[in-house]
DNA sequence: ATGTCTTTGTGAACGCGTGCACAAAGATGG
DNA sequence: CCATCTTTGTGCACGCGTTCACAAAGACAT
């Protein structure tokens, strides 16, 4: 994954916990799929398997929400479709607005994950003023200087940052001053908001990293003399459960 | 943030937790802005502030890496840099190529973010035969066929699925057939992959929806009977160890 | 009805990550 | 050379999250 919030007090939100607020959305993905294919039921094993989790995790992670479940049947696939949706907040319409609309902005704006669940591209701004009136996604796109306007005619309350990094605290703080209480940061920066407004970053760069980091310790590990060597074709294991922590064998010649 | 892990079986590679791992690009980040503005010894408080962490934790960080502090000094910038450079595999050159050149993997190819740090973008894939030959950010884009083909001649050991969610599995496994150890996925899917591989996803509507599901919760708390009320403009309080958990007051009315 | 079989829901143990608080280290000034 | 002051490095405790393993619940067959 390429997400993380940049810190979590621990304030476990009335019970649920936000490792498990976390997993809804997959849960819900892959329940999504089921119903799709009309499957009236699924038991934790199966839907673990889809969801690329721990049965016992997703058990326990469902049992925040309340008993859901039938034993010796599993879980009615519309019900808990429902349920995760009314518990994420995704049975009523939210409201969005994306700021800065360069290559990444564009794309996200013609994103379909965005209208899919509830959310909605209320407006797109930009800075340039070249960028006025253009449609992106077939919405046109208004200048900077009417965002409070358009935070409040709207009722925006989630704003998406895909500003470079330079104009990304400024424009998150008018954001907040404007009333937005939710932001997705895509520019690399640490934001600074007042208490009360959550911040969740995506960030290209860091999730590189963080794959180098790994594929250098795996690089070491074998034959530590290896070129650009690809262990390459090894042996295909199915497994739902795999991480990206590699199961490395962590042996370290030294 | 929007990235996380599909699952982390606490192989602490090495002896260097996971979670430090992700803050290192963090600290790097923070550390090579204060390196361009010619700082050369920055305290761990300075620092933490700057990356958006607490001090102790930025200081337990370090510690895996070693004593790299002088007490009652600080920490000298440029030798940070390259220790943590070096920590995360940033001194090798990562050939990478991008899946799936629409939207997203046009803006992906041309995200500056990629060249700075010792990625490059060695090809652009898709399967479009119509897109094959086009230049997106100068680098003419290559088709699916090819792919094992790139893979090998280009040493390419990590690669970025951005193509519909249907598509990415099957990417994935002819990527980690041809030797690809490590994934980024834009796609909204779960992927299988061998051991040894290691996956991140980035996943914007998962991000949404966690965002929605707090934003629903300050709702209720506040003014139960509340529009799309906005609390707007509240009182401005500087922290840079703010975290989107938003300490609600968690009573719940009924 | 009763028994068997499946699957949930959860108590309990464990491990990782965080943060506190302090001792040790070293710089700096006299 | 000694005292003082700053800042690191870390031992320790605490809490969240994960996982195991099992009792309870219910479906289903007889």
């Amino acid at each position: 994954m390429a997400t993380g919030r940049t810190h979590r007090p621990a304030t476990r939100s009335r019970g649920i916990p936000e490792a498990t607020v976390a997993r809804l959305p997959l849960y819900l993905r892959a329940l999504t799929a089921l119903s799709e294919r009309s499957v009236p039921t699924v038991s934790s094993e199966e839907l673990a398997a889809a969801a690329g989790v721990n049965s016992a995790k997703l058990r326990k992670d469902f049992s925040y929400l309340g008993s859901y479940g039938t034993r010796g049947v599993g879980y009615d696939v519309e019900y808990l479709v429902y349920q995760i949706s009314r518990e994420l907040g995704l049975t009523q319409d939210w409201p969005v607005v994306i700021v800065g609309i360069g290559n990444l902005g564009a794309a996200l704006a013609n994103y379909g994950g965005f209208a899919s669940r509830g959310f909605r591209v209320a407006a797109l701004i930009d800075a340039d003023p070249a960028m006025a009136g253009k449609p992106v996604a077939g919405i046109p796109v208004q200048h900077t200087d009417d965002l409070e306007k358009i935070i409040e005619d709207n009722g925006v309350s989630i704003g998406v940052i895909a500003t470079p990094a330079g104009a990304a605290q400024q424009v998150c703080d008018r954001l907040v001053a404007a009333g937005v209480t939710s932001i997705l940061n895509f520019a690399p920066t640490v934001l600074s908001v007042p208490d009360g407004v959550d911040v969740r970053k995506v960030d290209l760069s860091i999730e590189l990293q963080i794959l180098a980091f790994h594929e250098q310790r795996k690089a070491v590990e074998e034959g530590a003399g290896a070129d650009g060597a690809h262990p390459a074709a090894a042996p295909r294991k199915e497994s739902a459960e795999q991480g990206p922590d590699g199961d490395v064998p962590a042996v370290m010649p030294a």
